[in-house]
This record gives C-alpha cells, structure tokens and sequence, in this order.
DNA sequence: CTGTATCCTTTCAGATACTG
DNA sequence: CAGTATCTGAAAGGATACAG
C-alpha cells in the first residue's frame, strides 16, 4: 500500500507537467480548493440551493465572493446556475455532472478533516 | 449513490459544527488547500526529502513559503522534521502517519483534476 | 430576490540580504 | 546546507451602497 502510494506521486508529476503554478491544472485546483470553493461545492453536493440559501449556508460569506466564486465554479463547468424569467428573480444553483464528480472526492476528504480535529481536541496532539 | 452523498453532507455539516471561519476545522482545511500546502503533501508522499529536494520539487516556490509551509505541516502533525547535527546541516522531512492518511485521500482528487484537465483541453468544454 | 459596483483594509507572497 | 529577517508590491477579501 505504501509502495504503491510512491508510484503514484510519480505518475502523478509526469502527466501534470511538474504543476507549474501557470499550468491548467493547478488553476482548477486553486479554484476548488480556494476559500470558498470547497465549501460551495460540498454545500451544492446535498441538493440544488438558491442565493440566499447558500448565503446562509456558508456562513460569513460576503455577496461579492459568493459571487465570484459561483461564477468561477461555474465557468469550470462544475456548477450549473439555472434563471427562471420571473418576478421576483428566482435562481437555481446545482453542480453538473463534472461537479458531483468531484464531490464524490471531496467527501472523504473533509470527513477525514473533521474526525483528524475531533481527535486532535479530544487526546491532545495524537501521536506523530 | 446520489442521494447517499446528500445524507452525507448533512451528516459532514451536523459534525463540523457549520464550518465556521474560526472552526479548528477549518483552519486545518485552510492549511491542507493552501498555495503550497499540497503540493509539499504531495511531495512528501513519494518519500522523504531534504529542504533542497522541496524547493527543487516545487517549482516557484520561495525560500519563506516553503519555511512556512514545512513549519505549518509540522504544527499540524502532518510532516515531520527530523534534523541531523552535523556540518553541514542535514534535515530530512516526511509524513507523519496522519499525513500518510491524509495524502491518501488528496491523490485521487489530483488524479481527478488531472483527467479533467486534459478532457477539458482534449474536448472543448466537455457537456454540463 | 438576486445580484453589481466601489472602496478600503488586511493578508499573502516574492525578492533580497544575512546567519549558524 | 538550511534556514531567518525585513521590506514592499500584489491580491484577496469584506463592508457598504445601490440596481434590475
């Protein structure tokens, strides 16, 4: 399991082209991986939201970078924002096919996260 | 498969306490998608590596972020810094086995990014 | 309801020079 | 070899006000 982890890293490197900070690769990284952006993708992960729901689901998120960040997501192809022509305004946001992909990956990762800092809080620093 | 991930999000969310800003969740998260946070991960999970062999493996990298970087990683329990006292001095960096756990789960988002990127560029946008 | 535009503060990150 | 210290410019991010 070890070994394989190793090869993998390589191969990895090889088919990214040494993840140069202009290489494509690492701008969709830095996308997903930006403040706001895995929180909006796990938050769009558990069904089609609204604005003003994924307002109050990302707390502290201010408009401009619920905004940006959307719009960036969506032009990744990884949201899908749909308009329905009414009065008042109503708006869709749910991730396309490419998006709930990623999520699928994104899940354990943050669970990881939050059982590392249960942990880290319950027994002090966890044996290194 | 898809409404099981719904379940899971509400579940992640009922965890971590909604993801707060200050949550130590968060800050962990912050730490982990920094600029050169997975890259010296990634780095690191094809095996240990001296300050030379970090610098040279991500591209770009100035001699403060990676410092900083290193020590955050350390703090966090993910790497660790084992230092030779000899001259010159000799100091090698690894995952803890935390970090292993962790690099675990990065690699198949890098591998999805990675294939994504390429689809992308192969194909034109590919369908939403 | 769903945003856009502007300003303004803070934080990030690179370059440079220096140390044990 | 393996860093630290300091300075400076760029950029991210938030608050506020306003618009369709």
């Amino acid at each position: 399991m070890k070994v394989s982890i190793e090869v993998e890293v390589a191969r990895l490197r090889a088919e990214a082209g040494s993840f140069s900070p202009d290489c494509p690769t690492r701008v969709l990284l830095d996308h997903i991986t930006s403040r706001w952006g895995m929180l909006i993708l796990l938050a769009l992960a558990s069904g089609t939201m609204r604005w003003g729901e994924l307002r109050r689901w990302a707390q502290g998120i201010s408009e401009k970078m619920l905004a940006q960040t959307l719009r960036t997501l969506e032009a990744d192809g990884l949201v899908l924002r749909e308009q329905r022509p009414v009065i008042p305004p109503h708006v869709d946001y749910s991730l396309t096919e490419r998006g709930r992909e990623l999520a699928v990956l994104l899940l354990p990762l943050m669970e990881w996260v939050i059982a590392d800092t249960a942990a880290a809080a319950a027994g002090g620093t966890p044996p290194a």
